[in-house]
DNA sequence: CGAGTAGTTGACTGTTTAGTCTAATATGAT
DNA sequence: ATCATATTAGACTAAACAGTCAACTACTCG
C-alpha cells in the first residue's frame, strides 16, 4: 500500500555517519538530510527530533551488530579467542575508517553516550542499553575463561567492568590522538588484566 | 591603565563549567556571555570565538591545577600515595560535582577532546597538550614505583598508558551512567594493573 | 585634573537552524 | 484503472546563533 521509500533507511545511516566522524553538536537535521539526500518534509514525516533518528539508528545499527558479536562471543569458541577477535576487529574497523575518513574514530557508543548524556536524556538511555549488552558479552567470556583456567578472574562482572573502562578508553584515546598504534597495545593490555596464562601467544 | 576588570576570568570560569556540565555542542556564546554576566560585545574584546575562549580557559585552568598535581605527585611522596591520592581527590571531585550539578560530570578534558578533535582542530590540540603532561605525572611515578619494588612495571611508560586509559574510561563509563559508585573500584583496578603488592592496604 | 586607555554596552546584521504545512507524486491492492 | 495511502517537494516561519560597531564609561598615570 502506498508509495515506497529507503528514505528511512538512507536518514539513519546518514546520522550515524555524521554522529561517529563529528558529534552530536556538529550534526544538524540539515546535514542529515543532505547526507541522505532527502528533503527536511521527509525527514519529519519519519522522524520528530534530531534525538529520535539518532535513539532509531543507534538501536537498528546494534541489532546488525549483535549477530556478529554472537558469532565472535559465541560459547563454542575458546574466551580467549573471543576476546581476541574483539580486539582484532576492533582494530581492522578503526583502520578501515581512519583510511576512509582521515580520522581514528574510537566507539561511536562511548563519545556520543559523554557528550549528549546530561541533556538528551533519551539518546543517553539508548546508549547505556547497548553498552550493558556488550558488557554482557564479555563478562561471559571471562567466566568462562577463568571456569576453563585461561584467566584468573573469580568475580567475572568486576573484571569485564575493568575490562570495558580499558577499552573503551583506550578507543576515545585513539580518537582524541588520532592514532591507530595505540590500539595495538589492546589484547596485551587486556589479557594482562585478565591473568591470562600465555599472553605472547595471543599478541596481534 | 585603563577601566579594569574580571570579566576575562568570569567568561573562562564560565566556558568551563558549560562546557563540563553539558558539551561543546550545547555551549554557545550567548550562554557563555549571560553565564558570565557580560555582553556580547565583551566577550569579543577578549575572545575571537567559542573555539578561542575554550583554549584559553582549558590552559588557564590546567595551571592551576599543575600546582596540586605537583603536590600530589611529589618525588617526597611514595609512589603508592600518590597514585592512591589522585584516586581520592579525583573521587571527592566527582562527589562535589554531582551534588552540585547533579550529574556525574568526568573528566572533561576526555569527554570534550572526543567531542571535538575532529572538528575543532585548535581544542583538539591544547587537550592532547595537557593529557600528556597529565601521562607524565603516572609515568614518573609508576617508574618509581617499580624501582621501588612496590610495583611490578617494567614498561612505565606503556603502564602509563594503560592505567590512563582505564582511569579515563571510568570516568567517563561514571558519566555516561551518571554513577558515582563504580569510581570506587578505581584504586583497586589501578593497583591490580601495577601489579601492586599490598592491594588491600591501598583500597579507599 | 585631564588625557589616554582598557573595558562596556546594546542595538544591529546576516546566517543557520528547527520545525510546519500544503500540494504533488508514486505505488500496491482491488 | 482507480483508489487509498505512503512518501516527497519545497517554500515558509520563527527562533537561535555568530559576529560587528560606534558610542559610552571608568580607571590610572602623569
Amino acid at each position: 500500500m502506498g508509495r515506497v521509500s529507503d528514505a528511512k533507511v538512507r536518514l539513519m545511516d546518514a546520522v550515524l555517519e555524521l554522529l561517529w566522524t563529528g558529534s552530536y553538536g556538529s550534526t544538524t537535521i540539515d546535514h542529515i538530510c543532505e547526507r541522505a539526500g532527502v528533503k527536511k518534509g521527509s525527514f519529519y514525516y519519519f522522524f520528530n527530533s534530531k534525538a529520535d533518528v539518532a535513539v532509531a539508528a543507534l538501536d537498528t545499527s546494534f541489532q546488525a551488530r549483535r549477530v556478529e558479536l554472537d558469532a565472535m562471543f559465541s560459547p563454542s569458541v575458546p574466551p580467549t579467542e573471543r576476546i581476541r577477535k574483539y580486539c582484532e576487529f576492533g582494530y581492522l574497523l578503526q583502520v578501515e575508517m581512519k583510511a576512509k575518513f582521515g580520522y581514528v574514530l574510537g566507539c561511536p557508543l562511548f563519545t556520543l553516550g559523554a557528550e549528549v548524556c546530561t541533556q538528551e536524556q533519551a539518546v543517553g538511555a539508548k546508549i547505556q542499553e547497548i553498552l550493558e549488552y556488550k558488557a554482557r558479552y564479555f563478562e561471559t567470556a571471562i567466566r568462562d575463561g577463568h571456569a576453563a583456567g585461561a584467566f584468573h578472574a573469580p568475580d567475572a562482572a568486576a573484571k569485564a567492568r575493568v575490562v570495558r573502562a580499558y577499552i573503551e578508553g583506550l578507543l576515545t584515546q585513539a580518537r582524541i590522538q588520532n592514532d591507530l598504534e595505540i590500539l595495538r597495545e589492546m589484547p596485551e593490555g587486556v589479557f594482562a588484566m585478565l591473568g591470562a596464562r600465555s599472553v605472547n601467544a595471543v599478541t596481534v
